[in-house]
DNA sequence: AATGAATGAGGATTCATTCAT
DNA sequence: AATGAATGAATCCTCATTCAT
């Protein structure tokens, strides 16, 4: 069911996002539908968390590698994340449409929460004299950067370098404000 | 008429944005609404355009101001910009949330392209040895991080606190990206 | 509009009365439908208070006769008003089947309320000495007793015998109500 | 299972007593509610007749009693219907609500005759002289105006001295009434 | 140029009832 | 005897757009 609305919002975009439509594509009732889901919003809400789950558990594994430097890590997330962006554009885009449908969901706050923590994590071992809040702000900004900026950038197709073009223009920026936080 | 779609949209927000609301907020017939603008779309899309308009008009008075440097300048914009953006936070957030009705309007491009050339002009000024390509990279980079994370950043209220320490942080994330793209 | 919500509404009984099956049978769109009423609750609320300013009229008309006693005008009433109650018995009953969609209308008192000023005011002529508080108890229960148990009446279908001897056994407790106030 | 339906009924309203409501509040599986009872109607007209059953119950109590007069009988039977169909005012409300749905039911008319039957024995010995038609008339149009108007005036809450008015004014028409038919 | 009634497809959601397990 | 997932018709309501006046 899930995967049916997957389909249905890579196919035919967030505005043509329906129950009916998802359950066709599922091959349920519509009853059926509303038996998992207590109305849309919830439905996409859990494709939004799906995605977060996916990627937080894609930046921690990236994040966490010492065989590398910070920035080295850095770098990698970035162009990463980019490229998972730019794999799954429509999803992402159709998602991001439907953002209003589920944005006062009290637990996205929390998913988003802890996609900011696996930041701070990272920069309280990168920058360890910093103080919590600076940390917090720093963490906060880059991840918001990220996640908005990429939605931005995967609404048109890209190729491969432009990819790599852009993922590197941003870690510069992000390892540049690295380095003058840790001064 | 235009003001009208405004005040819609801040009070009633993007999903309750009908012709029939705003033609009856204007005090004219929904047919003299279709006299000016092809459909709903070209309404929000010329509100949208507006919003760009007056905000690249902030963006280009702040940055050509040769009295500072070009960090100062810069600080001053992210404040600005975080400033004006949660000042009229209801009607980004909602053109927001409309944007997938007007996204594809080929003008939207134009629009944005023009925010972007105001501060290649300045990147230009401020790096003059970068090459071009580079240049328009970093541009696109920042005016996309300005307005897609104070767009998100707006989309809470926030106090005058908050906005200074949330400027000041992404101001010095841009500052030390472009002392680093200067060496 | 009204008269197609009447037929639908006395053919179809108040569980098949849909905005769909009004517009059909009027011979409009839905959309028309909701341009003349806000919803669904507002049509029969409609027809609720056209049935109470007809028969506020027939009471009026009836009560205001000085050329015959209280008593005739009183036992004149209950008959003329159980008779139309049985006239128009399915629409009476679906309507009241519907109660629970306009009851809370804020204006479904007001009209109640003109019902019973009616019968306060052909009180107030008949026992003259009675106060304020009594009259109007008295004209509520009567008022209530003559559409509630009428409506309960007209439910079945009733020959015009049967309709005379109960209208003349509520004459009958009304009249002797009256008499015992008036003591 | 009756209890959670009066349960969801008082709680909920009519037009929001589902059979899968009763089911979850009397934690069981909506399959074994439909091994109980045939259908949703069923259990509303259990609930009614439950109703009428101990309805009728405090009747007789009262209407049997031989040390007081039939006067005083029936004011005690007035104050204490009102009184009890307040107390419950939200099942009597919503059971009214829902009288669509059961109303045709033919044993429903068998619980009514028998309410009926009660004030039929208690006019009998209070006047003995009435031939059986005025009687069973007299009783038919008590009952009814009792069951009636009470349900009506106890759609909206009552102070104990409101309730107490307004039953004294309903005994006063009874016994008024009466003591005509008893001439 | 202005009006605003008319359209009707489309969408979200509910719910009584069944039936395979 | 009990379960509870599955059904899908049915319902209310919205709204962009048109077009006769």
């Amino acid at each position: 069911m899930l995967a049916a609305a997957v389909q249905v919002l890579r196919a035919e975009g967030a505005a043509r996002f329906t129950t009916a439509r998802v359950a066709e594509r599922a091959g349920v009732s519509v009853g059926s539908l509303y038996q998992y889901f207590p109305n849309k919003a919830a439905i996409l809400f859990r494709l939004q968390s799906d995605e977060w789950l996916q990627t937080s558990a894609l930046l921690r594994d990236i994040l966490k590698d010492r065989n590398h430097s910070a920035d080295e890590r850095l770098r990698t997330l970035v162009h990463a994340f980019l490229r998972s962006e730019c794999d799954e554009a429509e999803i992402r885009t159709a998602l991001a449409d439907a953002a209003p449908l589920y944005r006062n969901a009290p637990e996205a706050d929390a998913a988003r929460e802890a996609g900011s923590l696996i930041i701070v994590t990272f920069l309280r071992e990168a920058l360890p004299t910093l103080d919590q809040a600076t940390v917090e702000l720093a963490a906060d900004l880059i991840e918001t950067t990220l996640s908005q900026v990429g939605s931005r950038f995967s609404e048109r197709p890209r190729t491969e370098q432009e990819i790599g073009a852009y993922a590197d223009a941003m870690a510069d920026m992000f390892c540049a404000y690295l380095a003058r936080l840790s001064r």
